[in-house]
DNA sequence: AAGCTGTTTAGACGTTCATCTAGACAGAGC
DNA sequence: GCTCTGTCTAGATGAACGTCTAAACAGCTT
């Protein structure tokens, strides 16, 4: 059930600050699809409410019911975190259950997080 | 010439990480602004190659040469991330400068980085 | 097997986005 | 003042996006 691209991988340089050296552009390209799948209000909640998990998984009828939105636009959110691979998913009988990918998040926390207090301390 | 939008509170819990709570409907509307603002390969190779100057100032000159798209588009994509918070300019003289503003990109980084951590201890 | 519930897929529709060209604006230098 | 260079704004266009409804699929239960 995980059919997630091949991103954040450590030897492209995706954990390589910014600071260090500037992104090549298929490196950015390749981060880019992570930071777009979350630049959604709704993703970002549904991100939010799996991480909030510690870990553990979530099933998608949780998740459904704390939208305003239909069931199928949450799945369509919960596709494109996951084709980002943020989070991956697995079915058990009738439930789906999603989990979050740390190292994917870890990943683009530091990215941000080198070129930030790079740029502080200099 | 910053008429950047009110982003990142510490206060209104943009710093709070996904895993205590789960995001609010509009902190997330506020933050995820900022993560669709580097979900852009240009854009994140823009901010890129500001925060390789370690913190100083990149002209736009330097920029626009760096990429296959016209002046303006270089132009758009400063103006999107100048809007989101991330990064902020100046004029002096006939040239325009970019710096990052790093407690921008610190709170974004922080958000990811203690979901991910924590998704991976428990 | 028939029906029920949870979830995803398909397709449609209006909005937003990335990019371009053309033109405007801001300073510098003659 | 005129012109030249650097940068931004305006408007157009095609692609991508977010959302919906309708329908399909996957398991459970009887």
């Amino acid at each position: 059930m995980s059919k997630q691209l091949p991103l954040y991988d450590v030897k492209t340089g995706c954990c390589t600050p910014m600071v260090s050296e500037s992104l090549t552009e298929d490196v950015a390209t390749d981060l880019a699809r992570g930071f777009k799948a979350l630049g959604d209000p709704v993703r970002l909640r549904l991100l939010s409410l799996i991480a909030a998990r510690g870990g553990g998984e979530v099933c998608v009828c949780e998740l459904t019911d704390a939208f305003a939105v239909t069931g199928p636009t949450i799945s369509h959110h919960l596709r494109v975190l996951r084709e980002a691979g943020l989070i991956d998913c697995e079915r058990r009988g009738t439930w789906v259950y999603y989990w979050i990918i740390p190292a994917a998040l870890g990943a683009l926390s530091q990215l941000l997080d080198a070129s930030s207090v790079a740029a502080a301390v200099r």
